[in-house]
DNA sequence: TTGCATGTTGACCGACCGGTCATCTACTTG
DNA sequence: CAAGTAGATGACCGGTCGGTCAACATGCAA
């Protein structure tokens, strides 16, 4: 690892870690400085602006998660409406993970983000948007599998799933609210009743 | 009117209007008083601090809520089950002026700042939670109102209205993430398939 | 008329914000 | 060895942050 790389992985490491657990606009380019034990000149060698550093954060972010937990909840080895269990489980220890560590729900980093920036930067909204766009597609996609394999009867699947993905933000978001993981366990498992049929 | 209720409720309509359409950390105090055309002082003459105004603003906005737009969409007038779609319509059309307005989509001012604060600001998670749960028992009482009625199912209400406000809020999430108030009218009627069923 | 409460004014505070820059170090390449 | 370049350093910038304060205006009650 060549100390570009570690440097800017540091930065970028504790950048996530502290916008997640926070937000954007609370958290300083000091601060993060500090916590990844570098100066401020050598972070702006790496990142031209705060703004640039969110949207790195974000693809680091989206990256881990879609070759992490994403790609395991959704494993294709797995009959496709289990895995909608397996993706609300896996949400669950995760959250239950940053409440027993730091005592507080981060609830979804793009889910937070989308909220505070939306309306304050049209790039990052954007950005967000894209990444929703993608998990939209695994839920569809694991939809069309489930229908083609007779498990579900056919439906709108591209509603459907982003209906699914639109109430799974909602649960973290109430959850969160509450700093009650559990009640991602309470809800997640009727993301399966929700369904837009098909109009002809 | 007297004097004093006329400069807080010019605050306090202001600053609810600036931490709606943007967010809590990047609307200032000196913002507030020019758009409110008051002193800094007399801000602080009215509120002890800028989370005493937020704390405030959520209060404020909670009642305009419960007896405006809930109020209406919760008309007891109307068969419990077309209440869910008749608010449905009322947050797709109060969304949409926004956008016309100001070519964004706003979205829940109490979901925006759960997510933003309620890692940072436990007395403020506090009072969202309420909120919330005010909310969350509307839909309780719609439901077990319509299940009475025999227009729906015996199901466990508590959860299942907890799942529709949830629900509710990541589709909003979705909508503003997309600047779309549209995926409101699309995705909101699928509210009425979401389901938790009583356990025995 | 005096005294007090309520409300208003705007200068002022230290701290911190995001961002810049000249300077220096260390490694690679010819 | 010389030159070039990627990276590191930390002092520094103007501006804004949330919040304070002493002085002053106004209206009412004793």
């Amino acid at each position: 690892m060549t100390p570009e790389t570690d440097t800017r992985t540091r930065i970028l490491a504790t950048a996530r870690e502290m916008f997640h657990s926070r937000s954007y606009a609370d958290v300083g380019i000091q601060e993060i400085c500090v916590g990844a034990k570098v100066q401020k000149g050598s972070f702006y060698h790496f990142f031209p602006s705060k703004h640039d550093l969110a949207m790195a954060v974000i693809d680091d972010m989206a990256d881990d998660w879609a070759h992490g937990f994403v790609a395991e909840a959704f494993d294709q080895n797995l009959p496709p409406v289990e895995r909608l269990d397996y993706m609300i489980d896996a949400a669950y220890y995760w959250q239950k993970a940053t409440v027993d560590a730091e005592g507080r729900m981060r609830g979804c980093l793009f889910g937070n983000l989308a909220l505070e920036m939306s309306t304050r930067d049209e790039v990052m909204r954007a950005k967000l948007n894209a990444v929703f766009n993608k998990a939209k597609d695994r839920f569809r996609a694991t939809l069309d599998e489930a229908v083609q394999a007779g498990a579900l009867a056919a439906m709108d699947s591209e509603h459907t799933a982003t209906a699914m993905l639109a109430y799974l933000e909602g649960i973290i978001l109430l959850a969160k609210t509450r700093n009650e993981p559990e009640l991602i366990l309470v809800l997640g498992p009727a993301i399966k009743t929700l369904r837009i049929e098909l109009t002809n």
